[in-house]
DNA sequence: CGGTATCCTCTAAGATACTG
DNA sequence: CAGTATCTTAGAGGATACCG
């Protein structure tokens, strides 16, 4: 049995709310996408990867994301710790619906980049 | 002929990281998905179904979503003013993938919350 | 290696007041 | 009605140093 939306996500108190936050965040649909195609990588590989994170937010996002149930840590109790990151069932549901997002926007980029333009022109003479 | 994805979208300088921060930002999603239920809202129609809103982050992702080419912002001459908000093509096909992300959250809430008190749970314990 | 802890900066975002 | 302008603040996010 399948549980339903409860809520109505226009009232300010929607718990979905929070979880759409985490899930969009601009440093969770890279580590997100990246997980999608990767399977499953270290702390460092996606570090490295994703350009421009640091590591108090890498962390905080995968924290964020396990918590919701969309990352897996497993945790190798050796040493030097070694510690891998893969996307759940769910997060892979997430995951997939996000990079259509980014195939939407990569598609179509032009279609973007004419808008903006556009709108600057119209802007500035106005 | 269609455009294609030029960049890497896990560069730092990857342009197509802004457009996806509109998409998704906090307001944004909202925005989108009552637009894409409604089909067209005026500003204070907006700001009242959308919970929490303020008048100036409405006032401001609705000029990003505008610019980005998605939203369409038609002016009647009159006074009082009226101005009318819709989804562009563009608009309609992102919504539609953020309202299954929306759905995806509602239709295993669940799975969320379930996955969140086991994590917590382990937090305190450890 | 895989993080935390601390500090600091900057801007996202809310409240309020005002305007064409 | 549909915003803009101004002010203020909470917290997102980065840099650095350190630890198990």
């Amino acid at each position: 049995m399948e549980s339903v939306q409860v809520w109505d996500v226009f009232d300010v108190n929607c718990p979905s709310r929070a979880v759409m936050e985490h899930i969009s965040s601009k440093w969770g649909v890279l580590v997100q996408i990246l997980l999608l195609r990767s399977g499953t990588l270290r702390f460092s590989e996606l570090r490295r990867a994703i350009g421009g994170v640091s590591e108090k937010m890498l962390s905080q996002t995968l924290q964020t994301l396990e918590r919701d149930g969309l990352v897996n840590r497993l945790v190798h109790p050796v040493i030097p710790p070694h510690v891998d990151y893969s996307l759940t069932d769910l997060g892979v549901r997430a995951a997939t619906t996000v990079n259509t997002l980014f195939e939407l926007i990569g598609n179509n980029w032009a279609e973007f980049e004419a808008a903006q333009i556009a709108y600057d022109r119209r802007k500035a003479t106005a």
